[in-house]
DNA sequence: TATTATAAGTTGTCTAGACCAGTTATGGAG
DNA sequence: CTCCATAACTGGTCTAGACAACTTATAATA
């Protein structure tokens, strides 16, 4: 299997025989691989070789791994489509999956400098914080902070946010979404990432800003979402 | 600088120090930092205890490496703007930057199954494939291929890829531009980006395949591009 | 002076261990 | 049988070296 005396790194070797495994069907999603000791063993070289290889194809999302527990084959990313203003629950439906999410705060706040900034209003004004993790097929996907105007949108309740918050906009505040910036970035998860979205330490995020605006300009809402990048890939429509 | 006795890791340590001085302006682009060797008696640490540091910042794009050279500072990320169907061109000009191509293949050629699939064309069918490399102020920005049916566009030449090829679409061969599809995945470079990019190995590469249509939704080309993913962050505006 | 060999520097790969911190299977006590 | 301590696993961190491959400064040579 692995050729020491190849000028291919022996690391590399074993990272090409991981992925023609996984992408042959041999490892299928969720199963775990051999341990480190036992690639170590059966190829009679150091630990640290393997973890070498195995770090990258870590890094690269086939694998993931779990302290204690092992090394598992990763999900296959799904693509991502974001058409138009999409929003999270369509986004999953389109994908077959069952979109929900947990609400973990909401609040009324005073604006600080950058929130205050996106949503053009003064520091210091009143702007809701709903802070959800959004779920598909029960799996945390993403951690959401949204952050609206208070002054602008009034008497949202916790019962609007879990039925259809846009509805509400449209049909009750009468107020008409127009359009959108999105900005992609990616970046290490943070501990609370970690923490709600069960993801590994320094695991990749892709941070997702949104900014809707409504037909007279005005900001209706800045949220900022911080999606697994290991299940995300991102396709986009554009119309002219 | 560095507590043994710290529950962090020292890599990590090591990583917050060093992302610290890249932010404070101590550590400026592309300046050089103390070799591996350097850390490791420094901080009276293995020097694979550095690397695992080093590592993850090249990881998250904060240093590159250059064997026998060293390590260095990366460039800030640029925020990649994507308004609607711009262009490499318009997007470059919009960060002040002065966009120009080199052509490295063009030519006619039956189209394989994928393309044909793309285009929508029958396998064998006469297409284009224009390999270009994308420069911005005279640095290798991305690797682009595009594929567009012969007898789709006819007469085209180098000169009008030179010039403006989609004017000549729309002015010339009387075709209206009217949507695009772009699907963006994260990848490590191949042997040939590495290359023509000229970056090192294992750098990530951000590949995007645009699809663009015509008003009656005949495909007009198929574009696959790997750009540096160092160089690039992107920003969607969506408009309903 | 210009060229070329050499030395000294760098990162790249690898070893053969060690101990820590989680998780899980096992086996004994009740 | 259930419960719980423990042993045997897992990955996480770290050491103190080694040699290879590549770059560059230095010194010897023509």
């Amino acid at each position: 299997m692995i050729d020491k005396n190849s000028p291919l790194p022996i690391y590399f070797q074993i990272e090409e025989q991981i992925k023609r495994q996984i992408e042959s069907g041999e490892f299928q999603a969720h199963n775990a691989l051999p341990s480190e000791r036992e690639y170590a063993e059966q190829f009679e070289i150091s630990r640290m070789t393997v973890r070498q290889a195995i770090n990258n194809l870590v890094n690269d999302g086939y694998l993931y791994r779990q302290k204690g527990r092992g090394t598992f084959v990763a999900d296959k990313k799904l693509e991502q489509q974001l058409n138009g203003l999409t929003s999270f629950t369509e986004d999953m439906k389109a994908r077959g999956l069952n979109p929900s999410s947990k609400l973990l705060s909401f609040e009324i706040i005073p604006a600080n400098k950058k929130i205050a900034n996106e949503l053009h209003i003064s520091t210091y004004a009143p702007v809701y914080e709903i802070k959800r993790i959004r779920l598909a097929d029960d799996v945390p996907m993403a951690l959401e902070t949204m952050y609206m105007s208070a002054n602008l949108i009034k008497g949202l309740t916790e019962e609007i946010i879990n039925l259809s918050l846009y509805q509400y906009i449209e049909n009750y505040a009468k107020l008409k979404i127009d359009y959108a910036t999105q900005t992609l970035e990616s970046a290490i998860a943070s501990d609370t990432e970690i923490t709600h979205l069960a993801i590994p330490k320094h695991s990749p995020i892709l941070f997702i800003q949104r900014n809707t605006f409504l037909q007279d300009g005005t900001p209706l809402e800045y949220v900022k979402s911080a999606y697994r990048a290991d299940r995300y890939k991102f396709t986009i429509n554009i119309t002219r």
